[in-house]
DNA sequence: CTGAAAGCGCTTACAG
DNA sequence: CTGAAAGCGCTTACAG
């Protein structure tokens, strides 16, 4: 049945050598020249590549790794793959990817899968639901770690967070010199509500006022209407970029300058290639980037070194950066 | 070393029965009621599930496809990725994912590592390279195709390429409604050039101008200054979305109204969630969503029914919507 | 309906 | 430096 499959065996037989010294001859080598040379002429001749289950299943490593994302679409999620896959396929691994598509079951379903693949290590993306397939990665001794956020089951899982501290610190000293005290966070409820973000501010000395959109109902330009008639209103907004384009577009509507009346931040959590502004937003940019690569190497460290698997421990990673263009300005108070 | 295995012998053990009874309760299953309550139990009791290298090495599908991606970000590439990955995994497949990242070596090195974990089948987005790995998959008789484009050594690979024909068809049935006549295409060399789109409109009767900014050093204002000069300037102007987006603001700075003076059209060629106009554009909308399905749907009746690898031929898939929006009028001759 | 046995392709002690 | 042999975990004819 498997006629196309040329294997060691047929490589020794060539090259009238042992099967074991073929094998070497492929992997550690320990083996004289002229053999050496024998075995690769058999190699070519006869187009050998070696098979990836058999080595996997002689209890080598399956040089294979494992990510699981609840949604890959639109989210930051594309940019972790790439710079995920790329490090990784530097030293050797290939990638299993999956997509729950939001789906709790499909998230668990996949978890079991790559188990049964032996994957060498596992990433959950914003891991959920039941987490019963941990069990058998545990029982695998097998890495793993959740990345951005984790419920339910998976909870027990280190995770790999993402901080803004230090954009949200330099954001904050650019917005100090600025002369601004109090500032604005806008958000709908769906979106997450920024809470690392404001916390940050508050330790640098700001005064934090959070607009709960969806909690009133209000879109943008209802928003932008209220906060204009409020005589102590933040002088600097920050939302999410779609959000915060809404505002700078409102804003536009009712003649409202920015950044002479408001200063406006976006925080960049959508992969996009330019902001929908008619002028460039200043700008929290989120760059996943960095977070695949760290992550990545961490792995990297402990399957190939045999590292402590601690090093996957709960851990922030920062991955922000603050861009500053022409949406903040000084304080209008 | 491999303590947390529990294997099919244990688990018959436990049971009391064969391994190969055991194997065939977690199989095609001609067991008797008793014993697989017997054998599953045993399983639930030791935590056992199988293992995928094995099944493989005996000769087993591996139930897994390679998907070899040339680039990865800003592109159309997660949506088709989305869609093919769960289209697959419906149907047990898991996915290899992997990124060139523009490197030829690297996406032949990639094509190399799918061969050797024995994938089942393998797609090749917009594939280059010498192609030498092409041999062992041959040889291994994996059905492979090439999606959007194939140069080099994979121009043997059958091509799965996006069509925009009814799209196309579409825009042209309502422009020739609003009364227009003439056409222009704007690109820049760095961009595909819209050779599609211009045939189809040829076909239905448009007179059509190209112009390429990159060859004349001009960007959007400059562009559209000098095309307002010409009298016999096309009443609509069509460009990739980023180019479209540029053209509409140049326009907006010159005080020139969309649609009212010109109809514009954008087509989607990036992942992106809005436009970024403030008036929503009227768009040929290129969903890859459909190519990954249908692409996934044929690799998956020939690995499943054993059909024909001929599916899998040169094809074209329609893969754009017509989308009107604001930017489209009547034609102001 | 069930079991004993062969074998998938490889690597690695163990001898020589 | 090289070879014979065991074994990784599984499935599938082949007998019973």
């Amino acid at each position: 049945m498997k006629q196309g499959q040329v294997t060691l065996q047929d490589v020794a037989n060539r090259a009238g050598v042992s099967i074991a010294t073929a094998s070497r001859v492929i992997g550690d080598g320990k083996v004289k020249a002229a053999t050496r040379e024998k075995v690769e002429q058999a190699i070519r001749d006869l187009g050998y590549f070696p098979n990836a289950a058999a080595r996997t299943l002689r209890g080598e490593k399956s040089m294979t790794v494992g990510v699981v994302f609840n949604e890959l679409n639109g989210s930051l999620a594309t940019e972790l793959l790439d710079s995920l896959a790329s490090r990784l396929h530097a030293d050797g691994y290939s990638l299993f990817v999956a997509t729950a598509q939001g789906s709790e079951q499909q998230y668990d379903e996949l978890v079991q899968r790559f188990a049964e693949r032996r994957v060498d290590a596992l990433l959950c993306v914003n891991a959920m639901g039941e987490g019963a397939a941990l069990t058998h990665i545990r029982a695998l001794g097998i890495p793993a770690a959740a990345v951005f956020g984790r419920r339910d089951g998976y909870r027990e899982l280190p995770l790999i967070m993402p901080t803004i501290q230090a954009a949200a610190f330099a954001c904050g000293e650019r917005l100090k010199a600025l002369g601004h005290e109090t500032i604005g966070i806008v958000y709908q409820a769906t979106s997450r509500p920024l809470t690392g973000f404001r916390y940050f501010m508050k330790e640098m000395g700001f005064s934090v006022n959070s607009y709960d959109l969806a909690e009133t109902g209000s879109d943008a330009v209802a928003f932008i209407n209220r906060y204009m008639l409020d005589p102590n209103r933040p002088t600097a907004l920050i939302a999410h970029q779609k959000l915060a384009a809404e505002l700078f577009d409102a804003a536009d509507q009712m003649a409202i300058m920015i950044p002479q009346d408001i200063s406006l931040i976006g925080i960049r959590d959508q992969t996009q290639n330019q902001t929908a502004t008619r002028r460039p937003l200043s700008t929290i940019h989120l760059d996943p980037a960095t977070l695949g690569l760290e992550s990545a190497s961490r792995l990297v460290r402990i399957l190939k070194n045999g590292e402590d698997q601690g090093m996957l421990s709960e851990t922030h990673i920062e991955m922000a950066k603050w861009v500053e263009r022409d949406t903040t300005g000084s304080a209008n108070k």
